[in-house]
DNA sequence: ATGTATGTCAAACACTTGTTCTATTTTTTG
DNA sequence: CAAAAAATAGAACAAGTGTTTGACATACAT
């Protein structure tokens, strides 16, 4: 509609395509694109579409018509004009439920008392799995995690050094952040009331990696 | 795979359209129906996709590639087996949209750049409207509150003492703690580096309270 | 200025894929 | 059991659509 093309061609057919997706939960073809991105050719916009894809923008399957699937970065969206609030759920969004306690023999079981529940978009934990975790005490206030916030960790065995991850320690599961001290690991609280905990004895073990926090006791 | 063709080839359909569209993101052709519903003739699947069609199963495109689009029955579910997670979105959550700037004269409006969203569970701003903020700075450090993450807030003009607000001062928005300070309203910030605000000039509105916040950066 | 990269276009090509037609088999009905 | 209806198959058709090629213009670098 608009008369000026305003930003640059790539632009005008990434911005296009998530809207002609949202709009009708449907890729557009090369040629649609065409008109909503003002390109006259289907070659232009071909090329735009591959480099998209180079970009991780989008996905793009190779020959298969009205393939185009967004790569959703945190949220991304579009949506329009909503005031700010929309229903609807898009199909990348994950529904994480609230595990909270350790007991002997099993590994985790889910909270029997009310199981919380989460809403994460699905980029944040990949094609792994993930769970939630309410975070008990004040062991990690230096990293601004409180008592009462839930966090997201993504179940992973191996975690890099200065990660902060959700770990089992006997029969008691943790967030902590890891790292090394003098060659061994070691789990180090973000509080200076707490000392770190050895890792290397029996029975520790690395759940996940913490990806994403949300608090709602404010 | 499996040998015996248990449910009737229409079901068969219906059920692979639906495992192809939450696999993929995207679509089946007629011909790959044909194979994931153990049929071997496209004429067949046509039929089958016209009447799913008129039973307001699936909504399909005559003639568009690829265009199939399930219309969802208020939860129909199914999905299976993946331990904490699930798909699909209840009713009770909403899909907010990071708001980032303001600017003089009118009020707020959406960050031009990529706008973030973000889903939360309803219950959390009641029948009032929200929206997103992506918090800049960390003024609000010693309330656990870091640079980038985003904070929902829930819009009301006014507050209680110690509420932490969204407030515009000028055409500045702030996120402070709300406060009294020899009978004037301040904003306080959480941060020892920072002075109060005083929030009784013109130009001062509390524009909603933060009732959660949600980090993805750790 | 000259050469090179980049953006854009037009047209042609080839393959995917929806659609249709007719034939054959299976099921239902009377 | 015969006739009718429904289910399925197979093939051919036609349209939609991804892809390629080559050309031209513009911007950028040498």
């Amino acid at each position: 509609m608009s008369e000026l093309k305003s930003s640059k061609a790539i632009d005008r057919v990434y911005q296009y395509v998530k809207q002609y997706i949202h709009e009708n939960a449907l890729s557009p073809s090369v040629r649609d694109i065409c008109k909503g991105a003002e390109l006259k050719s289907t070659s232009s916009v071909h090329t735009y579409l591959k480099r998209l894809n180079d970009l991780g923008l989008i996905e793009y399957r190779p020959g298969m018509r009205r393939a185009i699937i967004l790569k959703d970065t945190i949220g991304d969206s579009s949506d329009e004009h909503v005031s700010s609030t929309t229903e609807h759920t898009p199909a990348s969004v994950i529904k994480l439920n609230c595990i909270g306690k350790i007991t002997a023999g099993q590994p985790i079981y889910a909270h029997e008392d009310y199981s919380d529940s989460i809403y994460v978009n699905k980029s944040l934990i990949g094609s792994s799995d993930a769970f939630l975790l309410k975070v008990q005490g004040t062991s990690m206030i230096n990293a601004h995690i409180m008592d009462g916030d839930y966090i997201i960790v993504r179940k992973q065995d191996h975690c890099n050094e200065g990660d902060i991850i959700a770990a089992l320690i006997g029969d008691e599961a943790t967030v902590k952040r890891y790292g090394h001290m003098n060659g061994l690991p070691y789990l180090f609280p973000e509080n200076d009331l707490y000392e770190p905990i050895p890792f290397h004895s029996e029975g520790c073990r690395i759940l996940g990696k913490v990806v994403g926090l949300h608090r709602y006791n404010i």
